[in-house]
DNA sequence: CTTGATTTGTACGTATGTATT
DNA sequence: AAATACATACGTACAAATCAA
């Protein structure tokens, strides 16, 4: 598979869904690594700025964590936990405040729960290690 | 307030705290035009590349939208229709993939609810307008 | 343990394309 | 039609973290 240069469809977005196949289809497992940036853009004939937007677009759909000094890897998906949701309790979710993002130690691409108790207290939860169901 | 090039936290980051800063204090309300990209570089005496991965950051928050040609908006948060969740119904959030993103006309930082009801079925929905309460 | 190589992160500039105003 | 403004994409340089010798 390779880079179409003529199609409108930006490099990098080519590039990501070339390496969002590979993940899926189970040539990098979970937490397998990536070729370094430059063996990328080598292989697909691409620069390092089009690898690199194409690793945020991964990294942003919560498939894979990066490092510094580091290659990008494939994200292990935590177990969830699932949280009880009485009748008027709601839950909404949405992506993290930089606090929020600090508290939770969570990574790019991880959103939130957010759930508001009947009594109108609010907790937040990250939404790759918790889930809700009625109860 | 003014960017800091001696501190260890990037420039980009820094930007976009002030810009959220200055959003969530209303100088920018819902709605509203932030500056041209190379009006805020002046401002901030940054480079066009740093105020666009501050923009982007913002933009992967949900805070904002962008569109070619025209300046960065402050996002209008819709009112969200709450789904009933039965006791056995599952509900995770995640960000959306690809062809879901396209379905459901999702813009950046916005996660989907994926609802997985008692008999098997599954169903998506934008986390931006749909939440979910027990029943 | 220290050094050196590798690799990612930050930040700049430049050029060109494309959509909006 | 022209000006404005964002999007893509290349290259360069240096800083910072990791890893292997």
């Amino acid at each position: 598979m390779d880079i179409d240069r003529s199609s409108p469809t930006p490099a990098y977005v080519q590039l990501a869904d070339l390496l969002r196949e590979q993940i899926s289809a189970g040539r990098y497992p979970q937490g397998a690594v990536l070729p370094p940036e430059d063996g990328i853009g080598r292989l697909y004939g691409v620069g390092r700025t089009s690898v690199r937007r194409a690793i945020a677009v991964l990294l942003h759909e919560g498939l894979i964590v990066t490092g510094r000094g580091t290659q990008a890897q494939v994200r292990a998906q935590p177990e969830r936990t699932m949280l009880g949701i009485a009748g008027s309790d709601q839950v909404v979710a949405r992506m993290p405040t930089p606090p929020e993002a600090r508290r939770l130690a969570l990574t790019a691409g991880v959103p939130v729960l957010e759930v508001t108790r009947t009594d109108g207290s609010v907790e937040v939860f990250p939404a790759d290690r918790y889930g809700a169901h009625g109860e």
